[in-house]
Parts: C-alpha cells; structure tokens; sequence
RNA sequence: GGAGAGAUGGCCGAGUGGUCGAAGGCGCACGCCUGGAAAGUGUGUAGGCGGGGAACCGUCUCGAGGGUUCGAAUCCCUCUCUCUCCGCCA
C-alpha cells in the first residue's frame, strides 16, 4: 500500500509507475481526497482542543465547589455537541475512502524493471552482472533423450499412479490423486526442499495454518482486489480462505509488531498445500497436474531492513536455484516486466524448468521483492538501531523454493527412460529409500 | 457447545469518572563511575494523524467498534481473541 504523503510529495513519479504497470490510477484524484480529509481533520482538531480546554475548566471549577462557573462552562460547550460527532464521522468516512482507494492501488515497480505489457515482454536474468556465459556453469544441461520425451502424464510411471479419473470423481477437475511411488516422490521432493533450505540457507521451518481471515490476505495484498482466486469456508459469522500460498501466513507472522533491528533478516520456510480457484484460467492447462486446484509448495519468505532487501531478492533467487540445481534439473531466470508482475511486488524473478515433454519452459518459482508494500498493510514495523529513531516499516519478501508438483513433472520429464521408467535424482534417493528408479519391471 | 476470568506502552504490570498517554519494573539510549568491562548510579525513552522551515503545538489511540457524559483506560452495549473448568472430539 502506497503512502499518501509520497505521493504528495512526488505525484508525477506515481502517475509515471502506475501508467507502466498499465493502472489507471493517478496521483490527482488520490490527493483530492487527502485534500478533504485535512480539511476535516483541521476543523475537528480545532473544536476538539477548544472543548477539552472547557472540559478541563470544568472539573476545576467543580472542585473548587464553584456551580454556577461550571454551569457556564458547560453550556458554552454545548455548543459543540453536534459539531463533534458529525466531524468523527466525516473524519471516518474519508480515511475510510482514501486508505480503500490505496488499498486498491498496485506497487510500484523498481527502476531497473524492463518496461512491457505481457510476458513477452520479459527478459532473461543471468545474476548481478551475470551474462549467459557466466551463469551457464551453474544451471545443468538439457538431458538428451534417444526418443521423443513425453509429456509427463503420459509417461507409463504416471499411467500408472497418477490418477485424475478418480480425482474427478472425488473432487472435480483440477485435482490428481497420486499413488505409490509417486506419491513418495512427491513427499521426498517437499521434504528435500524444505531439508535444504532450513540446513543450508538459514531458513526457521514453520507450519502455518493453511486456513486464514481476511485481514491476513488484505496483508499480503490478495484481498481486496484478487477475491475470486481464493477458495473461502464459511466460519461462525464469517469466513476463512484457504490459502493460496503460503506466503500468506509466513509473511503475516510478522504483521502488527515492532521488530528490534537486531532480530532481522528473519528467514521463514514451510511446505503447504495451497488452493487457487483458477476462476480466470478456464481451458488453460487442462490436461495433467500442471495447474490444479490444491498443489504443495515450499515457501520462502524474508523479513528484512529496506537497506538489505535487494540483496536478499538475490539471496533468495539462489537459494530456489540451488534446488534445481540439486536435482540436475534445465531452467532459466525470468526478469518479469512492469505489466506481468503480481499486485505487491516491486520487481520478480521466475524460474522457469525446462519440461522437455512439452518442448518448453514453465514457471516453478516465483520470487519478488515487495518493498515496504506488505508491511504498511500489515503494520509491520522494527525498531533501528543505536540512536532514538522513529520505528520504520519492513521490507518483505517472498519465493517459491519450489512448487513441488511442478517440480514432480519436471522430474518425470527430465529423467523418463523409454520403457516409462523414471530414474530418481541422486539427491533425492536418501527421500526414497535408496531407490534409483521407479515405475521400472 | 456450556460456565467463568481476562486483553493497558518494545516487554511485564498498576490504575474504577477530571490534573492519566498512563505509576513501577524490565529492556533500550546517552552520561557518570572504571585502565577497560561488569556491577552501581543519573537522565531520557509509545504510536498514528494534522499544522509548522524548525523548535514546537494540537488531536486521536489503554483488544476492536458503537454509546452515556461537559469530560471515559475507568460506566453501558456489540464483537474478536486469550486463559481456566465442563462436555464433545482427531
């Protein structure tokens, strides 16, 4: 969420960040607004300060035992009874109408974000100062296949044991129902990745709830805008969502405290199931597991100063990297462009893994960078260092480390054998047993 | 689901109609003490909004939202959450 008094202060560079991210907001009709609001608020000051002056009279007045002084003075504030409340209320009404406006209103994006409209727009990333040649070395090759890969649902593993006839008779479309060895394939990727990240990369492993309040989504930026993607059960009076990522919870961990400087970065990890509605993606990736309703993911969110928050967006990217390098798995790194980011962040990286079955790259993670955007909705704050400061927001960020059913079809598809075999990446046979190969005779 | 207790500053904890944004403690900051440190000691230390170049001033905030009152942390109503006991339950 925007903070009016910058865009007081720098209107022109607002209506510039909205006009890239393809919003239709500007800087004029938001200050029109804040205009109102001061004007209230001036006024409802002034009487508020000329009645509790009075009302300080009084009571000396009263005790002193002077009745008729205090009766003066009481009906001299009389005059203000009506004035006061319906100031309140004009005051309510107006936050209320501007803090809606902003809220509606997406990040903005960071200056070294390549202007576009779509992911066409989108360019490749190879590090800080990274060129082609330089991050080749860590990303490993296409695997070469002496037959045409298939795609991995057709892939006699995933005949087998992955099983969406049944899936649709519990559930609908969108869901899968994964067996036996399958299935383990899937719980020793969530649990490699969440090894990794908590024993190598410094991450606190957490299990969150998966069911959350509103309050918690208007945190992270889902509500108001992005209602219809959520899956929402009804509670008491209310209602709960389901989560869409765990970025929800992990993040909102932080919201309405004052951190001290010292206990920063806090690096947060969990493997979650997560739920998306995919109201808007009717038709799209219709066959296999690649876009489903319910799908498992492991979760990267950072807690940092804004001083450090670029440099963590790079921390994080590596650390998502590691476990697709880890799994000897082909991808490649996508800066997204001002009109392909999501609502709160203010700039992106996908990885996307290469699935030779659909001769194509897809995205596995997504990590973004979110300024202090979350924080003000969530009023998270920490406390600098040293000398008496004013407390600041946070800065948050979040990634995926990775989805881990589109890792499972990546793996499928990387490491196929003709006979509709699977060969199990080294490091995951520790998560299997041992084996080296499913779906084999 | 039933009964009861509670929610106060970064943290703990006093405070039942006026001078209370709020005692005391912890923590933190700065100073003194010290060769240096610890201990001790002194001072300071909430946040939001508005006005102002600034110093500063005003206002709001004691879980949230309404209400009573000239005046509310304190009284009333509604809600949320936490704890204890009972019931149910993986």
């Amino acid at each position: 969420m925007f903070d009016i008094k910058w865009i007081r202060d720098n209107p022109a560079a607002f209506d510039k960040a909205m006009e890239s991210r393809g919003s239709s907001q500007r800087a004029a009709a938001l200050l029109d607004i804040d205009d109102r609001r001061r004007t209230i608020i001036v006024r409802l000051n002034e009487a508020q300060e000329k009645r509790n002056a009075l009302s300080k009279q009084i009571g000396q007045a009263k005790a002193q035992k002077d009745e008729a002084k205090a009766q003066a003075l009481m009906s001299e504030v009389a005059t203000l009874k009506d004035f006061i409340p319906a100031g309140e209320a004009d005051e309510r009404a107006v936050e209320k109408e501007l803090r809606d406006a902003l809220a509606a209103i997406p990040n903005m994006a960071l200056d070294d974000v390549p202007f576009g409209e779509d992911e066409s727009d989108n360019v490749e990333y190879f590090g800080p100062n990274g060129t082609p040649e330089t991050a080749a070395p860590r990303r490993p090759p296409r695997p070469a296949f002496g037959f045409a890969p298939k795609e991995h649902f057709e892939i006699g593993v995933a005949e087998k044991d992955m099983d969406f006839e049944i899936a649709a008779k519990l559930s609908g479309s969108r869901f899968v129902v994964l067996k036996g060895q399958l299935a383990r394939l899937e719980r020793a990727l969530g649990q490699f990745m969440l090894d990794l990240h908590t024993q190598e990369h410094g991450y606190l492993e957490v299990r969150p709830p998966v069911l959350v309040r509103d309050d918690a989504l208007f945190g992270t930026g889902q509500l108001p805008k992005f209602e219809d993607d959520l899956f929402f059960t009804p509670h008491g009076e209310g209602r709960l969502a389901l989560i869409p990522t765990a970025e929800v919870p992990l993040t909102n961990l932080v919201r309405e405290t004052i951190l001290t400087e010292e206990a920063l970065p806090l690096r947060f990890t969990a493997l979650t199931s997560c739920f998306r509605s995919e109201a808007g993606s009717a038709g799209r990736d219709t066959r296999g597991m690649l876009r489903q309703h319910q799908f498992d993911k492991v979760e990267l969110v950072s807690i940092t100063t804004p001083e450090e928050s670029i440099n963590e967006h790079e921390r994080m990217l590596a650390c998502a990297e590691t476990v697709l390098q880890r799994l000897g798995l082909h991808y490649r790194v996508m800066t997204l462009c001002t009109g392909d980011m999501g609502f709160g962040a203010r700039k992106t990286y996908d990885i996307e893994v290469w699935l030779p079955g659909q001769d194509t790259y897809r995205e596995i993670s997504s990590v973004s960078v979110c300024g202090d955007f979350q924080a003000r909705r969530m009023e998270a704050r920490y406390r600098p260092a040293g000398e008496k400061q004013p407390p600041r927001y946070v800065h948050t960020l979040n990634g995926s480390g990775t989805a881990v059913g589109r890792c499972l079809i990546a793996v499928l598809e990387n490491y196929q054998q003709e006979d509709g075999s699977v060969l199990v990446p080294e490091a995951l046979q520790p998560y299997m047993g041992g084996l080296g190969v499913i779906g084999g005779r």
